[in-house]
DNA sequence: GAGTGGTCTAGACCACTGC
DNA sequence: CAGTGGTCTAGACCACTCG
């Protein structure tokens, strides 16, 4: 039998259970104080009221609010900042994530020189035009046929030099109209673009990685045979809620990078 | 300036510092008690002491051992759990991870049937043999050129369909010689044999990716046609201490799988 | 029921940041 | 200096496992 109390979802709870971990019991559904917290926290995230790069409130605030100890708030804060959603600076604060911060940039491309140190990479949109959903897209962003989407395409050069051919699909339903206009005006990466002029935030991502053969187009964009081997990365990625918000294709030339991957 | 204490790196101290975080300070290295606390875990582990599979202490004994709260053992074994070197069991203790646990095994094998899924992964070694390190591998092993490796040469199948062919280059100074039939006879994970059989265990690997065409041999092993397009995996795999033990290169057939990849 | 890990609290103090 | 996150303790109780 359980016996771990329940807190109310209230926005803004004054008064809560008891300093003790007793109280009424037999809630329908059970977890630990700690995750009821986390998941008051991810709303406050997920409705914008938190937006990326500001401070959350203090632990001894939100201990405060909720009436729980700190040490509770804190291993809420502790789970959310190993998934990268909150960010610890001692003496500072705890702040939401944003792909603005320049240590988030290498979490979502792991493509590295063969040889050598980090470059700078480039981002050169070459198309962008509203399309409708086919079969391949609607499944993999849970839509239906035939719902609108941007389609983007665009060449990543990395000193100087193409290296990747990326097409993104995005849902029309929530980022409404993208213009090559706006993504060249953007200096920043994608991820930084979305989170900025959408408020949409990319919490993680699923990679399928196969070797495929060139096709005519990317092949002379990326200046290799055609035929010749690239990578084909093909990416979802997921906003809060494991909402699926983006779904791309690239095609990597691994003649002078790779993709690298740590394996934990 | 600091002021928490450092433990003394005994053994099994059976006295301590003191209850409270006060203390002789200043030592040469500071670091949190829990981490010190994680460190002396970490030899445990490294020396052998505490083999795969096996339960370590329970938290109260190592907090009486270390003449530490509970809350800090629980801290160290909290980052450890997190890295994959223990597994926790409520109710029954506290493991050393162990690579014959089912769990840990497509935690170092990315690969995944297009559709549909999971299938049985069958490993059949081709062949094994001595040699002398080239210049690549010892780079990639910290050796020296010369120094005498085990190669080893296998296909990986899935549902009876050959899809990895691998060449793997194992350290004779900590492998000693490595044959076919010990391979052969063995039935488990290859990270299960060495953990076995030799008492090596892997904790992390760093993965770089490149498609590349097939050359003869690898396309008949792998029934594609040569010069098709195969995605090159080449592994390096560390043992405690950061020490690199293993480097593979593996040819991955990607017409009917493909290699998974989670962005956190 | 004894033993283990898991949760929660309350309070103390340390280390860092910025005013 | 005040305020923030970071560490540590001591003690209580909960949930799980097994004999």
């Amino acid at each position: 039998m359980e016996k771990y109390v329940q807190i109310r979802p209230m926005p803004d709870p004054t008064v809560s259970p008891k300093g003790t971990s007793q109280g009424a019991a037999s809630s329908p559904t059970f977890s630990p104080l700690y995750r009821q917290i986390k998941s008051l926290l991810l709303q406050r995230l997920e409705s914008g009221e938190w937006r990326p790069g500001e401070a959350i409130p203090s632990e001894s605030e939100l201990a405060t609010r909720f009436s729980v100890s700190q040490g509770t708030v804190r291993k809420a804060i502790d789970e959310m900042s190993a998934e990268n959603l909150l960010v610890r600076r001692q003496g500072k604060g705890t702040f939401v994530a944003s792909h603005d911060d320049p240590r988030a940039f290498f979490r979502f491309l792991r493509l590295v020189p063969l040889t050598g140190g980090i470059e700078q990479a480039q981002s050169i949109p070459l198309e962008c035009w509203r399309a409708k959903a086919g079969p391949e897209v609607a499944r993999m962003l849970e839509l239906n046929i035939g719902d609108p989407i941007n389609i983007v395409r665009r060449l990543l050069q990395f000193a100087g030099k193409p290296v990747v051919v990326d097409e993104i699909y995005l849902p029309g339903a929530i980022f409404g109209t993208v213009t090559l206009e706006m993504l060249r005006d953007f200096h920043g990466s994608l991820y930084s673009f979305f989170e900025s002029k959408f408020g949409i935030r990319m919490i993680r991502a699923e990679e399928r990685l196969r070797a495929v053969p060139a096709d005519r187009a990317s092949a002379e964009l990326l200046h290799v045979a055609e035929g010749s081997p690239l990578l084909s990365v093909e990416r979802v990625s997921f906003s809060y809620g494991d909402k699926p918000v983006e779904w791309r294709r690239g095609l990597y030339a691994t003649n002078e990078h790779c993709y690298f991957n740590e394996l934990g």
